[in-house]
DNA sequence: ATGAAAGCGCTAACAT
DNA sequence: ATGTTAGCGCTTTCAT
């Protein structure tokens, strides 16, 4: 049989309050009866139960977090970073996904109704404003981690791509770079953003940039996005993708047209994923801060539980500019 | 106020009894009864408190698992393996890392001692004979994912190395390689499975196989050991590497040395990491299946929490070669 | 077929 | 400083 604090007090010759007391260190507790009950605690290895704790006080000490999937280099990192803070604090965490379809969503719902959790986080959740609305209508504290800042109402965290991309394109300007050929992915918010703090420190400078947007964040659609451009006879001196992928990409299309990669033309990416490290020759990349994000994410909703109000605009989280060989 | 099953009782004048048989089809409930209380349930919203049922049952159809860190593309892919089967069968994850130190050891031994969930997996768990003695004595069904297969008295799933070596050899043998390098990381289990594996076809086939231990499993480690046996002149056709990371090292070394990859020596890497599909040339590499451990590994625990005793030997999960351009 | 009541293991008023 | 007493929201005998 599991030892209780019913079995604490009796070993103890105290109640099951006091028992409690020292447990949380609430009350006044003359110090031998604290010094006897924690004696006993350890010579029982006594653990309180997490569920009828939770009943009694109605938290559960555990946070939920859903995620689009596990296997994404991005939300692993981000995962990472929320695990720390968590178990640092003596939270758990409940992992779910959705990249099982739509009955996640439910599910995950489900789990928040029951009360499984303290709080929740939304990793780039999918646009669905029924449940979303209804997470929201819960009363449970929720916080989001979505670059696409695309659902107000949620505290969130975003990491600074703007920034980022005025970064990438300031190192460009440095090294004399004055013709950028930007690849761009598709119309999400961040992307928006990239596309504002890279040309933001052209145009300031007096240049233009030349813009493509790529049909997928792949390395085929940057190779060919390219080529394409250098077959269109447009004159770059430098290259700046969205994502790692489509740089790698570049960088095929560069070498098949015998452009030497930095010294005809530079090359920066976004990301900074294990890609990149490798790449031939390294690739300069803007970091995008997976690990600080969650981190902050987990702060964020810690704060939350603790009394403090969310801050009402997003927590941006900088991001850093990687130089390696590319550019 | 949340709803409860009092609340749902009272709307549809029945007990609470009766409500929680609907709920889990348990007893004989009368047809338009069952139908009125689940209607008050859907009217309602109702969801019943997980705390509660668990206190209740002295079960959370929660499942802990315990990992490394959650940033390895291995881990994290295990990991989504284990998330997929649980959220099928509608069991919850909780995470814990190791990653942060052993104070995570003690904080997830006492999880368990607290009930938080009905069973755990350890992936790869750290050699800490105590704790693992104190979590197997705990009477939670534990299964471990470890390739270094070394903890006997759990229940075990691994990948098999020594197949996928062997599968890996034949494929060089029947291209007409007769005389491999062996990059072989340290002195595990599995690298021991690798070793044996690889070395019983081309022995078997009448062939010697060079072998070289490498100080560390980074790509700068296989580069220069390859260089080395280059400049030591020993010949080989063929490099098989125990990960990509060296096998992508062997590449650089062999282009440096001006070898033509695949046509005068051929590499084979272990792994199939998102490296093996992005070097040039794509690398041939064997797929540990990491997602498919994890499913496996949850099948098994949810089927021991249904009865079936776990399996006496470790269950092995099948690797598989990736032919892509370098051998 | 359904209800009443006890109890899962804890915390939190309220007494003393 | 400590004990008593109610619950928290559910499941589960045991009656009826």
């Amino acid at each position: 049989m599991r030892v209780t604090i019913a079995d604490v007090a009796r070993r103890a010759r105290v109640s099951k309050a006091t028992v409690s007391r020292v447990l949380n260190n609430r009350g006044e507790v003359d110090a031998a009866t604290a010094i006897r009950v924690r004696e006993v605690i350890a010579a029982t290895g006594y653990t309180p139960s997490a569920g009828a704790v939770g009943l009694a006080t109605g938290r559960t000490r555990t946070i939920g977090i859903l995620v689009p999937d596990l296997a994404s280099p991005w939300t692993a990192a981000v995962l990472q970073g929320v695990a720390d803070v968590l178990e640092e604090h003596g939270y758990g965490l409940l992992v779910s996904t959705t990249h099982r379809g739509p009955d996640a969503l439910t599910r995950f719902a489900r789990r928040v109704s029951g009360k499984s959790f303290d709080a929740s986080l939304l990793v780039e959740p999918p646009d669905q404003p029924s449940y979303l609305a209804e997470l929201h209508a819960s009363g449970l504290p929720i916080a989001v981690v979505d670059d696409r800042r695309e659902h107000p109402g949620f505290a969130c965290v975003v990491a600074d791509h703007r920034a980022g991309a005025g970064a990438a394109a300031r190192h460009l300007l440095a090294a004399g770079r004055t013709r950028p050929l930007v690849l761009a992915t598709g119309g999400t918010r961040c992307a928006r953003e990239r596309d504002a703090g890279f040309a933001e420190a052209f145009t300031a400078a007096g240049h233009r940039v030349t813009h493509r947007v790529l049909p997928a964040a792949t390395r085929e659609s940057g190779a060919t996005t390219t080529a394409d451009a250098l077959a269109a006879g447009a004159t770059f001196d430098s290259v700046f993708a969205h994502a790692d992928l489509p740089a790698l990409g570049a960088l095929d299309a560069l070498r098949a047209a015998g452009r030497r990669v930095p010294e005809d033309v530079a090359v920066v990416g976004f990301d900074d994923s294990d890609l990149a490290t490798h790449a031939d020759p390294p690739l300069t990349t803007v970091r995008r801060p997976a690990r600080s994000v969650g981190e902050a994410a987990a702060r964020m909703l810690l704060a939350n539980l603790e009394g403090n109000p969310f801050p009402t605009d997003p927590v941006v989280v900088p991001t850093e500019l990687v130089v390696r060989t590319s550019a």
